[in-house]
DNA sequence: TTGTACGCGTTATCAT
DNA sequence: ATGATAACGCGTACAA
């Protein structure tokens, strides 16, 4: 536990400043070869390693950003994640994460300590229940630029990335209707979210274009948790008649609710088709396998990185565009295929 | 993008000094307390937020944690995360996150980062590639505590979280043999780590206590992703005879393994029986759903925490034991039951 | 190409 | 109960 090695102690031993010390361990390129060759020898030698809390004071930035997700255990958010960590990695910054739990208390909370840890930018995916982005003020009223993904909101100054939920979901319909299914369920989250409510709508505007009616009794809101799914499913059993087909808004509720409506002697996609969203790697496991929207999230996370890097080291104003659409694609499996037919898979891209 | 309001600013505003507007905003004993109510009163309407960094450098301490894991996107990785997270976000501690994707040179690489961050403490799942601890040796002889879970090594400084994966293997082939397999097949990941080779020799034990002979054969070491599963199914469908029970040492290798036997037309359990390992949800959805250990990575994630706030605040030798053995139990599922009669399930705690 | 001197914002120490 | 001062380690404007 000896006393840290600091740039003086270097220059100490080589008779040089603590300036050029300084320099050399930058590259800056005013320095001597040489030199900088003896000091980075030194250094090692020495044991030195750079203090960057100090470096953090005097140049007013941190190299660390901030995430704030609502879980960290979902097979979505570890994937958008493990891209974002990819890039900031590379790039050279920090990222500190931390969970709102999908409340909104811990949201802010968590914003706040990003704040005080003032992280040079900031990721956000919303929880279930924030409703304004007062607690991101502070962020953009110091310049800090703030990017939601996925579970966005508007904001005249932050960068949203996402997938075209409404498409998609229109999408999803169609091809349920397609499938003969004119009695359709959709399973979704809380409204407040972007994700949710575009959903919704691409569902009902489907329904409408193939002159189904649009009935309030068919959209169950949910938590879209595992349980969730179990519930909605005797929910569904009681409806008379059943109805057709299921489009859910993610594949973990989608699954449990397929299973339950398994054990309940409901023959998937015969009697009911049902469609999930994210292609998780459960979507490839349940019988019959589920047709899904798969949700590049890797990629988001790797895309959302950029886009921020873009704006800590471009100009203020090199915002690519305020919404960044990435793509999706219905991936159609058994569970919604009712005409054997088309059993082959395809691919619709959106 | 106005300047920060520093405590200056506040001692200014209120003609005191900045020491007594930082012991206040500290909540040091020996303030006044209306002097207190004042300062806190003027900080909030100024729109002061205290610097960490220079808070930092000034103590020597930075409230900030480091992670190393081998991948993010994993459900196990994932669960032990949020885990972590929730006690290190309730005690006022960030969490830095890296993954070394697997590799030597990531690992070493992050764990630079790390130090050089100054984390006050680093928390570290290995590497497949890991052979040596040396790139962690800085923090230990700075009297920085490392703390190894899961996927640990020996080292008499550091304290290792693991749950007995011997014992987890050892009960999980014990019950194949009670099912009547003579013939089985163990499937894990690189030697290196403890999990893998723990499982290989409890997998092995249990042949030998129950008089079964050990084939180094039936030992199929593997990536232990979805596709690993696939090649290892491949590999097995080429075995003769073939084996009458698979023990798979990851959930998603086994799922992917099991699907591709049933696409061979093997049945399962009647022909060849398989067990798991994590309980991933996964397994709870490939049918037959399959028998697995369940893994508390949740409850690792806490524990792992917990010992490392009590090494950082508590004296520096009270570390309550070099390893933390946590409880797994082996899930029984339809996937190894060939003996229909005992088809209840049954939890066997370990 | 190298050096001097100061400031970043906080907290510990010592004094009052 | 409050204050003056120094120090944490680094980067940079300015000087040489």
């Amino acid at each position: 536990m000896e006393k840290d090695i600091t740039i003086y102690d270097i220059a100490r031993e080589l008779d040089l400043s603590p300036t050029t010390i300084s320099r050399a361990l930058n590259d800056h390129p005013a320095v001597n070869k040489k030199t900088k060759q003896r000091i980075s020898e030194a250094a090692a030698q020495m044991g030195y390693r750079s203090n960057l809390f100090a470096s953090n004071l005097r140049r007013q930035r941190t190299n660390t950003i901030g995430l704030i997700v609502p879980r960290l255990d979902s097979p979505f958010h570890s994937s958008v994640i493990a891209g974002m960590e990819k890039v900031a990695n590379e790039a050279g910054y920090n990222l500190i994460i931390s969970q709102s739990l999908e409340t909104l208390q811990k949201e802010i909370a968590n914003a706040n300590t990003m704040f005080n840890s003032r992280v040079d930018g900031l990721l956000v995916s919303l929880s279930f229940e924030t409703e304004t982005l007062e607690h991101f003020e502070n962020f953009v009223s110091k310049g800090i630029p703030v990017i939601f993904y996925d579970r966005v909101a508007e904001h005249k100054e932050c960068t949203s990335i996402v997938i075209d939920n409404l498409q998609a979901a229109y999408k999803a319909t169609s091809h349920l209707i397609e499938q003969g299914c004119t009695n359709i369920v959709h399973i979704t989250g809380n409204l407040k979210r972007n994700v949710y409510a575009d959903r919704l709508k691409g569902f009902k505007y489907a329904l409408i274009d193939h002159n189904l009616p649009f009935s309030e009794e068919n959209v169950i809101i949910s938590k879209m948790t595992e349980e969730a799914g179990t519930l909605a499913a005797q929910q569904i059993l009681e409806m008379d008649p059943l109805p057709d087909g299921i489009f859910v808004s993610n594949d973990t509720c989608a699954v449990s609710c397929l299973k339950a409506l398994k054990k309940a002697n409901i023959s998937i996609p015969r009697d009911i088709a049902v469609i999930g969203f994210n292609n998780d790697a459960i979507s490839r496991v349940v019988e019959p396998n589920l047709t899904t929207i798969n949700y590049p999230g890797q990629e988001m996370g790797e895309v959302a990185l950029r886009v921020l890097l873009l704006q800590l080291n471009g100009s203020r104003d090199n915002v690519p565009s305020n919404t960044i659409n990435l793509r999706s694609e219905l991936i159609i499996r058994e569970s919604s295929l009712k005409s054997k037919s088309n059993a082959k898979k395809k691919a619709v891209h959106l």
